[in-house]
This record gives C-alpha cells, sequence and structure tokens, in this order.
DNA sequence: GTTTAATTAAACGGAACCGTTCAATAATGC
DNA sequence: GCATTATTGAACGGTTCCGTTTAATTAAAC
C-alpha cells in the first residue's frame, strides 16, 4: 500500500532508498496526528518520532496534507484487517450476534479507534474524502458484514427480516447506544464501561431477535 | 448566564462596562471555535468578529482557554432552550414517537450541531469537564426526555417495559443509525437525508412498539 | 471641568511552525 | 578511486499567534 518508488524508474544508482523510513514516518505521523491533531502535529516532530530528518519527509510525501492523508490510510488499512468478526464459530444465532456485538464494541473502545474517529471528523471538514475512506474501511463494512450474518439467518429460517441492511443498522444502533457518545466525549467510566456494554449487547440482541424472529 | 460585574462591588464610577460586548464576544467564539477548532482559531479574529478590541477580551475572559469555556457554556444554553420536543401533543404514541424522532434528527442535523459536536470531541481531551456539561445539556437530557415519555405510556398500559431508560436508548440508538456517523464524516447526501431519516424513524418506531406493546 | 474606569490602536517579545535551501555525509554501483 | 542518489543538520524567510504594555481616547459620575 505504501508506494516507495515514487513513480520513478527503479534506480540502480546511488544510495538506495531505505523503504522502512516511509513506514516509520507514516506510523509516526499517526501517532502525532491521532493524538494531537493535525494542526497540534508538526511535522518536525514526526520527523523526531521516525527517527528521520524532515527534508526526507518533505521528499518522501511532499507536504504536511499529503502525509496526513497517508496516515488515515495507514490507519484504514489496519482496520480492514482488524475487522474480521465474520468467522463467527458460534452454534446459534443470538451467541453469534452477541460476539459481533461485543467484538464491535471492543473494536470501537480502544483509545486508538477514539482519538481516531475525533480527529477524523475535524478533518472531513478540509478534505471529505478521507471521511469517505474511513467510512468505507470501518464503518460500511462492519455494516455489511453484519447484514451478510442476517442474510443467512433468514436463509436458514431462523429470521423473518425483508430489509437486513436496515434491521442490521438497528441493530448495531442499539448495540451502540449513548455509549458511543459519552465515549466521545470522554465520560465513560473506565471500569464499568465493559460490564454495562456486555449488558447493553444482550439487551439489544434479545430485544432484535423477539421482533425478527421466523415464526 | 454571563455575568460581566466580575464579581467586583458595581462601579458607579468610571465608564461603565458594556454588558453587550460580553455577549458579542462569546458569539463570536462560538462561530470561530465551532468553525475552526480551538487552535485554529485566533483571539484575534474573534475580537474583530465582536467588533471588539483584543484587549478587551483578555480583560473580560483572562485567557483563550477560559473563553473556548465560555463558549461551550453559552451553545449548552442554547441547546438547553432548543430542546424541548417534550410538549408532544400527539394523538396516539405512535405518532409521538415518530414526532421525537424526527424533531430530535433534525436538531442533530443542523450544520452548527454537527460542528459543534466534533470540535467539542477533540477538545475534550484537553479539558474532559467541558464533555460532561455538553452531555448534560444535550444528549443525557434528551433521553431523560423521552424516557419519560415512555413512563407515561406504561403507566397508561400502552407499552410494557421493565427499565425504560435502557428501551429509550435503544430507540435512540435505532433512530441515529448510521447516519450519525455519515454525518459526522461528511457523507451525507443533502438531497435525500430527510428522505431517509423519515423512514428510519417509522422504522424504528413501529419495530420499537411490535416489541414492548403492552399484550 | 475633573476624576475614574473602560476601551482602543499599535506595537512588542517570544514562540512555534512550514517549506526551502545548502553544504556535508552516507551508501550504493561502477 | 569516481559518479550518483539518499539523507542529514543547520539555518533561513515568512507567517501566525499569544499575551502584554503603553499612550491615547471615551463615557460615565461628581
Amino acid at each position: 500500500m505504501l508506494e516507495d518508488s515514487n513513480n520513478k524508474v527503479k534506480n540502480t544508482l546511488g544510495r538506495p532508498v531505505d523503504a522502512g523510513k516511509s513506514v516509520a514516518i507514516v506510523k509516526a505521523a499517526c501517532t502525532e496526528f491521532f493524538n494531537h491533531g493535525f494542526a497540534q502535529s508538526s511535522i518536525e516532530s514526526i520527523a523526531a518520532r521516525a527517527g528521520v530528518s524532515k527534508v526526507t519527509v518533505y521528499n518522501r510525501f511532499g507536504t504536511k496534507e499529503a502525509l496526513f492523508v497517508a496516515a488515515v490510510e495507514y490507519e484504514c488499512d489496519s482496520m480492514r484487517d482488524a475487522l474480521d468478526f465474520t468467522d463467527v464459530a458460534a452454534i446459534n444465532l443470538r451467541d453469534a450476534l452477541i460476539d459481533f456485538g461485543v467484538n464491535m464494541n471492543a473494536f470501537l473502545d480502544r483509545d486508538e479507534m477514539i482519538r481516531f474517529e475525533r480527529h477524523l471528523a475535524v478533518e472531513t471538514e478540509h478534505n471529505p474524502e478521507i471521511g469517505r475512506l474511513f467510512l468505507e474501511a470501518g464503518p460500511r463494512r462492519m455494516h455489511r458484514s453484519l447484514s451478510g450474518l442476517l442474510d443467512k439467518a433468514v436463509e436458514s429460517g431462523k429470521l423473518d427480516i425483508d430489509d437486513t441492511m436496515g434491521a442490521a443498522e438497528q441493530l448495531a444502533g442499539m448495540i451502540k447506544g449513548m455509549a458511543d457518545l459519552e465515549r466521545r466525549m470522554g465520560q465513560l467510566n473506565p471500569k464499568t464501561r465493559h460490564v454495562e456494554a456486555h449488558k447493553r449487547v444482550t439487551n439489544a440482541v434479545d430485544m432484535f431477535l423477539q421482533c425478527y424472529a421466523a415464526n
């Protein structure tokens, strides 16, 4: 994903490009950007964190904005990789849905993800494209994944749902509940958040199944 | 809410303080802060927008941070005032809930609110207290309001719900759906968002009633 | 008119940062 | 050795901004 050759013909002459440095820069950029925001992050601190000179950063990425976009893309790639709760090996549907919900919550509950979402949302005001990148890499992917799970349950006669995408949206919405907002506003109790989340998930799944279970 | 006298004994001597200026400053601060973020906003542009000298801003609010807090409080006050969909005079419960959902969605769908939420979430990282202020003034208030509406329906025998706060959370979550995220990431189609929202609300309410309607 | 306090414009010191330039050095192929 | 490219450190010009100071002006009470 990180194209290092800069679209140039591979040079056989001179000092070779150290590919690891681009990765180090992007990782450092993620840390800085998604912990302090775009404007608050300086290229120099990113370079320092990456163990690289500022000039190298500019040589590889051109501008601060381009580096930010690269950081977003990198983070989205990580999301894509980490977002495979699809292979739920649960025996019954209820357990599968609860599993999905608990995993989803745990995924969203990580500090990195919270901060990433916060700062990304602000930067979409300057560059809407990165908002689309994020949604495609994460939420929409997860939405389709849950919808697919429901599709299978419909096919096997366990559920009776017309619009599985809509139903998946309902379930995901209930699973998030108010915690989504409380989390983003930094008001989720670290001690009780996991217990509360589990309760919220089971309640949501049970309510959901009560409605959509096939007669 | 805006205390202008600075805890001093009212002066009868000298030039009197122009109370309108504090309001103008806070309003200008809201515009700047919640459109460009804290760090990107300069005291000088706020002062200019308020038609006031920079020194006056510092005389009244002391620091940039204090001004930001004042702006958040002002915005939260506005929220409190605007957040009265309580008096739903709908005849049947379904209409009342749909009304509530549509109003809530319209409230959240305003550009000012979207930007306010975005920038506030980022600033909670530096100052968690403002996150609490926001949640109390807005979301939690609305949550209790919806829960109260459900309570009445339970009392009058229309609904059968043990945990009305939990149920209200479920309904609100479904009403938000994915749109909440899409909106924050700047990917909600301006042309279809209202229609989609209405459909999402009615579907959520119907699903909700199907589950919790008293036998 | 005099006194008192609020307000202003202008300027300042200090800091931070972006993006560039330049000379020096490092790592490769020949 | 030489040629070539990557990389570095240091410095620079330009900009922006914070928070303060100063001298001048304004609006009220007396």
